[in-house]
DNA sequence: TGTGACGTATAAGTCTGACTTTTTGTCTCC
DNA sequence: GGAGACAAAAAGTCAGACTTATACGTCACA
């Protein structure tokens, strides 16, 4: 997905961040670089990279004479892909997924709704390829070429909202649609509804209906919510 | 606000990041570590600390016998608070205000929603007590008082909804309240509908009406979508 | 006993220089 | 003109010495 254990500080980080990420040190712990370096077995300078990046995550602070603590979970960067991907891989990860499905349910309507009104006709026939391909795959078990499609349908829709903080959000429900299929619930076939709800809306998105476009998502999204007993049934 | 020019590479980023997130480097620029640490005459060990926390903001890829490379703009972490800053900081800021505005009513509604749920008897307290705040601040010119009593609603809002995502954004929204009241609009006394709707929010969260609290903040975001000309008015 | 100033130990911060590794561009040779 | 070898370039890594800020303990004084 992105570039994983680039070099020897990012190997210490593939450690040291779902560690920190995973509650393994409480907010509050302190560590000494120096340490660190002993126990990963490397210099001080690709330790102290390392800590600069929990830095700029504000996953820990770094201070004179005192260390590198943690910091509490709230005032984590809960949305540095590194950072949401290091949680997914956790025990936090039911708790993350929900937090996401949530994010994504006040997000993808009003993205779909301003897709209506932007999308290119490029960005339109892709969508409705995206349709069509969960439509073949829906049925028989081919849950992962339907998950291909879908994911690709969402990041479509983000995209064309026009809008950089939406379209940066494709690799998040990527990670969330993906989890949904190869850990959590969906063991059948995908409900038909749903099949059809992406479909309506590549209509409605090509149709430049935004209010249709983004009910229509707010329904999917909804329908998302409920699989994870966020919304009472 | 946060931690700026920690430590000398903290100063290096000052200066570094803002000109990335202007543009003043395009995409694809290669920079060389040594040459830089020069230029902001500092050790090699200091500047490779600064290229790192880039990296991690995704805003450039250093690869070996090439140099640091500036990523496209599509690539950035414009989630990272940091980058937010540097950017509304700079020339981009009218299109960064926009961005975000746009976040913010895809969220906000949401998020007061589930406040509507979830508040607890002090954020109750605290909503209707900023709500008065803006009441008493919203004639005769007194827009930092008001402000001040602004922020500290939305950042409620958001923290109440109890998604971890969400609270996160309360920088962010402060950021661009502070934004509107400092640069753009916002000469004369703000809008008085826009006073009540916070005080109808307020009330609403009180009352666990949460489709009329949701409802209400839409009103609230459109406007400041209006005010953008982002929408129609 | 409480409080303030002072000194010291500690751990991060910084700098330097040497060395390694990877990658790219080029040059030769077939 | 293409394949393989070579060389240069830039990041990556490491070790060691030094600097700086600061938390904490100590001691004198009220």
């Amino acid at each position: 997905m992105s570039t994983p254990g680039r070099g020897l500080h990012g190997h210490v980080l593939d450690t040291l961040g779902p560690a920190i990420t995973a509650g393994e040190y409480p907010p509050g712990s302190v560590l000494r670089t120096d340490e660190l370096a002993q126990h990963f077995e490397v210099s001080r300078s690709v330790m102290r990279e390392a800590v600069r990046v929990l830095e700029s995550m504000h996953l820990v602070e770094s201070r004179r004479r005192v260390g590198v603590t943690v910091r509490p979970k709230a005032e984590w960067n809960v949305y540095d892909p590194q950072v949401i991907r290091w949680r997914l891989a956790g025990a936090d990860r039911p708790h993350q997924l929900r937090s996401l499905t949530v994010l994504r349910s006040a997000v993808e309507p009003v993205a779909a709704g301003l897709a209506a009104q932007h999308a290119t006709a490029e960005q339109c026939a892709e969508l409705t390829e995206c349709a069509l391909g969960m439509v073949a795959n829906s049925r028989g078990h081919r849950l992962e070429e339907y998950l291909v499609h879908d994911i690709a349908f969402h990041r479509v829709v983000l995209t064309a909202s026009g809008n950089e903080m939406f379209a940066r959000l494709g690799d998040v429900v990527a990670e969330v649609l993906a989890g949904r299929t190869h850990h959590e619930v969906m063991f059948e076939d995908p409900d038909p509804a749903a099949v059809t709800l992406h479909v309506r809306v590549a209509e409605a998105v090509r149709a430049g209906d935004a209010v249709r476009a983004e009910e229509l998502t707010r329904q999917i999204t909804v329908g998302a919510l409920q699989e994870l007993d966020i919304l009472a049934p």
